[in-house]
DNA sequence: TTTTTATTCCGTCATTAATACGTAATGATA
DNA sequence: TATCATTACGTATTAATGACGGAATAAAAA
């Protein structure tokens, strides 16, 4: 029988904060495509978004960092943060008492300890390129897949509400502040990144509104180039201006699209 | 000597949870004057925002609203989180040590006890008219009263900036859901609201603009009466549509001024 | 008493932004 | 050879925004 994380937690009850943890809704996005990350700790069949807890030692932001690069490998992903979680009804480990963890670890607790009362969690998002990832098996083995933004399985406690506002809050992020530096090639065309902001809109966008759009912010560069694609005629290549592309990141840019 | 609430949080460990706590920042308008509500525990000089402990069978959001009730009495306060803070920097109480709380309390623990780990707090502020509110004195006799928002005194750790983001998160706010209905008399005048939009935005404000715009979201509506000032001309007195002000309020409706 | 100043109110105009379509050229597919 | 999806460029209408002008009133100042 494989060890949970809440066994983990509590044999190394020094080192982590109590009654806190981290979770991150890991976004990916390919070829017209959004998904989020998923992973089933238990076989309970309930999956759960990438969460952890947070050590005495780091900052919350430290910690989400930490914890996404666990799973996915991936330095200096952008977290945000969103919202925090916390109310009775989200006890971390329903199946467990007193006397089970006594049995599994020799400790001996009373049914009054803090790993019985709830967990506040941190949520934060981020968004990243599934091709580039490679998932990372956790310590405790635990099943770990992308899922369709619209195909979410069951999720443990209030999991898919924090997808939900994690989405929410990518949505509105989206309109203050560009995206696509990260998901798309150095070299990309209008169709490429007009089908990244639909897919995460989940809505149409007129193509030629759009592109005025983008180039009316100067963040996108026409190049000489085009692609050369097999299919039909060849797109021009497009790429960003890195110097107003972070000047718009940092001071917010209102797109409305 | 008094008892700080960290004695209190100690010696009712059982009640609350460890690690977190909530932080509201209550910010107060009256007549042109935008201020924030701030307490001083302990004889250190230095000031802090509504902060409290959250109960184990409470959700975060009733202990932001039981915590902002304890100091000004008032219910139904709307508490809007807008972020966590945590970092190993905000250690709740650099002045004790395991001795010292073995001293005042009898305890014995250890240096190592979870008291002496930082605390992730949640934020949330709220906005009310601070001439409703008579400021209840804690459980510790602190000083508590309204500083005006650019004469902010000596904080404790980082709650100068839960403060300016508080702050941050108001002003995003009311760009998209309206404010004033608990905040100005049933009854009132434009250039009431007016003023009321212009101090909390800190900025000045067209009035034929503003008015315009105001009026045709139609959240407020014209009456036949005008109030009767001494000075100078009877303004015209408006209310809120409520059906439409509360519409806003659920779905929100961009006010860009 | 007359002039000045502050307050309240209503209105205009130029500029910019948003929205909704039209259509031609290309090359793959039927 | 006809059709269709893809890419690209353009325009017309409507709506929103920002910057001003100025009149009427009444209090305050001269």
């Amino acid at each position: 029988m494989s060890k949970s994380p809440a066994d983990s937690l509590f044999e190394n009850e020094k080192e982590y904060l109590r009654n806190v943890s981290v979770d991150n809704v890991i976004f990916g996005y390919h070829d017209k495509e959004l998904k989020v990350l998923l992973q089933q700790p238990f076989s309970t069949g309930k999956w759960t978004v990438i969460g952890g807890y947070i050590k005495r030692t780091e900052s919350i932001d430290q910690a989400a960092k930490r914890i996404a690069f666990e799973r996915t490998g991936l330095k200096n992903l952008y977290l945000e943060q969103f919202r925090a979680f916390g109310n009775p009804g989200r006890v971390r480990e329903r199946g467990f008492t007193a006397k089970k963890i006594n049995e599994m670890t020799g400790k001996k607790i009373t049914n009054d300890h803090w790993i019985f009362d709830y967990f506040v969690s941190i949520g934060f998002y981020t968004l990243t390129e599934f091709s580039k990832v490679t998932i990372k098996k956790g310590l405790w083995g635990e099943t770990c897949k992308w899922w369709p933004i619209n195909e979410i399985p069951p999720m443990i406690f209030d999991h898919l509400l924090i997808i939900k506002e994690a989405l929410k809050a990518l949505r509105l992020h989206i309109a203050e502040y560009p995206i696509g530096y990260e998901l798309l090639p150095e070299k990309f065309t209008i169709p490429e990144i007009h089908a990244l902001y639909q897919t995460i809109l989940e809505k149409n966008l007129d193509d030629r509104n759009f592109t005025r759009k983008l180039i009316a912010k100067g963040i996108v560069v026409k190049l000489k180039e085009t692609k050369k694609i097999g299919a039909h005629r060849s797109p021009y290549l497009y790429k960003f201006d890195l110097e107003k592309y972070m000047q718009a990141l940092k001071d917010g840019d209102i797109l409305v699209f």
